[in-house]
DNA sequence: CTGTTAGCGCGTTCAT
DNA sequence: ATGAACGCGCTAACAG
């Protein structure tokens, strides 16, 4: 079924058919709510690639992430969904840490926009937005000062979500600390780790060892953990970079008779809904993923409809005490 | 750049050009290098817009799966898309729980094919197929005597897979049983629903109580634990229809002093990667989800290759034993 | 307000 | 082995 037919069963011209689903109040009243009628009676739908083919745009944006096994990018890509769909687009996810197999495989024609979540493998900011033609957001974990200017992107706070969690553990007394960082070179892996450096540099009285594993694997973690609880001078706390590696890291040191939060603080990132019920629950550094998500696509929606001006939109990152942690520094203890 | 520019940057014709990418074979090899050399240089990709308006295909394969935030279905997805993206296919990822979401909104024609992971919200065999008129391949758990012939799907025997957990639970000498199903009405939902059913249909000296959670609400599986406790004539073992759940309600066990596996054994389903970690480790039903995306994935290309044949595959399910069950039962401590 | 028509970029006969 | 020309379904001038 296509236009013409339309226009035929109508008795209308194609252009007036065009029209009418196009720019309806060009179209005297009684006609298009003839033709509407037609269209509806035969299910028509106009043809995506014709459509594309002659006004150049594709209503399909790309959603590209690391990963789609991984609690972050999901709500990141749902939040994006629920508004691009609203706006009548079509979704196309690109899964892939690989920043080659990105080039390689991604067509910019298809797609009239790019949603990345560049934090998982791009690298480098020259190279990240080299060949790049079409509107794009980026959504990134950065410290605000790193954000530039002629870009749009929404990002929280990942960096002040780390030094939130040191600063935690600071104040309730630690002075050596266990950090299970993410072993890939992801841009958020790195912002982390910076945070976890410069925290460092600032406390001189403070004893940092930094293991890392597969962000995927947890066993990787549980032994990462193992080898901290070997150290000569063994941490008092643990920041660990995900929920998931934080929680391998609490079985070893259970299984290995250290009890959580009394000889061992845990810190996680991310806030996996599990994390508030495995025992103790967890205490976790939160951003409002699904949000960066729908922000993101309302800001590329924003781009496409011409608004050139690039902005950027920064989220707040919270620290969400529970059993993992002693919880004595005051100041918090009053909000829970 | 199009296929013209190309076709004048090599000093031959338009259709040359494009024999050279469809049909190398019927192109002089001396022509072919030139042009393909030419390509190269000036980073030539075929607009696909115009590509699919001519060949009525459009290299896209359509993904609808309930939602991003489970990791059931996220491996399908990662699954298929491996497997997809070899065969240069795009990936469009559908995620909605309503059915009339997904009629309203999905264009068939902006799809070659679908895979399906129906048992997410589609609920009726007729209603299933009705209007989809490109190939398809369904991602389902069902038993195996279920198997409609005329539709080529890959499934996980998830009826023997909740089965084996409770022949396993009685077996250890169980005879009231809490069941934590998922609330919603979703295929898999009432498939193992079913199966827990006629189980307890045939153990005439069991006891059974089912209570209901959202899947992604952990508070509330957390609640229907307590539910079950309060009982008179409480369980001795709890199955849920996923680990989230089985971990809430875990920590309502322990909270209330009740010791799992001695006081109560806990199974769950999926062997989220988490299990494993959480302390005691979860005993828990697995399926290869992984392999079931790839595996519908393989069979969608046969189809769009013309195979026009019915098939379906299944993939086993299998009891992984950890420490939320007392692991007596002889043939299965065995392969511990 | 409506109709005619020329592209959009590519694949594909049909000639040569 | 190669080229000229038409058509895929739709949009957007332009003309009326």
């Amino acid at each position: 079924m296509n236009i013409r037919q339309i226009a035929y069963l109508a008795g209308v011209s194609v252009a007036t058919v065009s029209r009418c689903i196009n720019q309806p109040e060009k179209v005297s009243e009684e006609t298009r709510n003839h033709i509407i009628g037609v269209m509806k009676r035969v299910d028509y739908i106009p043809n995506p690639s014709a459509k594309s083919l002659s006004t150049g745009y594709t209503k399909t944006i790309l959603c590209v992430i690391p990963t789609l096994c991984n609690e972050f990018f999901n709500q990141l890509v749902e939040g994006s969904q629920a508004v691009l769909r609203e706006a009548d687009y079509k979704v196309l996810v690109f899964s892939t840490d690989s920043i080659e197999d990105f080039w390689r495989r991604v067509d910019q024609r298809s797609v009239d926009g790019m949603i990345i979540s560049g934090s998982g493998f791009i690298n480098s900011e020259e190279l990240r937005m080299a060949k790049i033609q079409v509107p794009y957001v980026l959504i990134e974990n950065m410290e605000q000062s790193e954000s530039p200017k002629d870009v749009t992107y929404v990002y929280s706070d990942d960096y002040k979500g780390v030094q939130m969690a040191l600063e935690y553990l600071y104040r309730e007394g630690n002075r050596v600390f266990g950090v299970i960082s993410t072993s890939d070179t992801y841009l958020v892996t790195e912002r982390r780790r910076k945070a976890v450096y410069d925290f460092f540099m600032e406390k001189k009285d403070c004893r940092l060892c930094m293991v890392k594993a597969h962000y995927a694997d947890l066993q990787d973690a549980y032994d990462a953990c193992g080898h901290l609880m070997r150290l000569e001078e063994r941490p008092t706390a643990i920041f660990a970079f995900n929920d998931m590696m934080a929680i391998a890291a609490m079985r070893y040191l259970v299984l290995h008779g250290i009890r959580v939060p009394e000889d061992m603080e845990i810190m996680g990132f991310d806030d996996n809904p599990v994390a508030s019920f495995v025992l103790p629950s967890l205490s976790t550094v939160v951003a409002p993923n699904y949000q960066l998500g729908e922000s993101a696509a309302r800001l590329l929606l924003e781009k496409l409809r011409g608004n050139a001006e690039s902005k950027s939109v920064l989220f707040p990152v919270e620290l969400k005490l529970r059993e993992t942690t002693r919880n004595n520094v005051k100041e918090y203890r009053d909000k829970l």
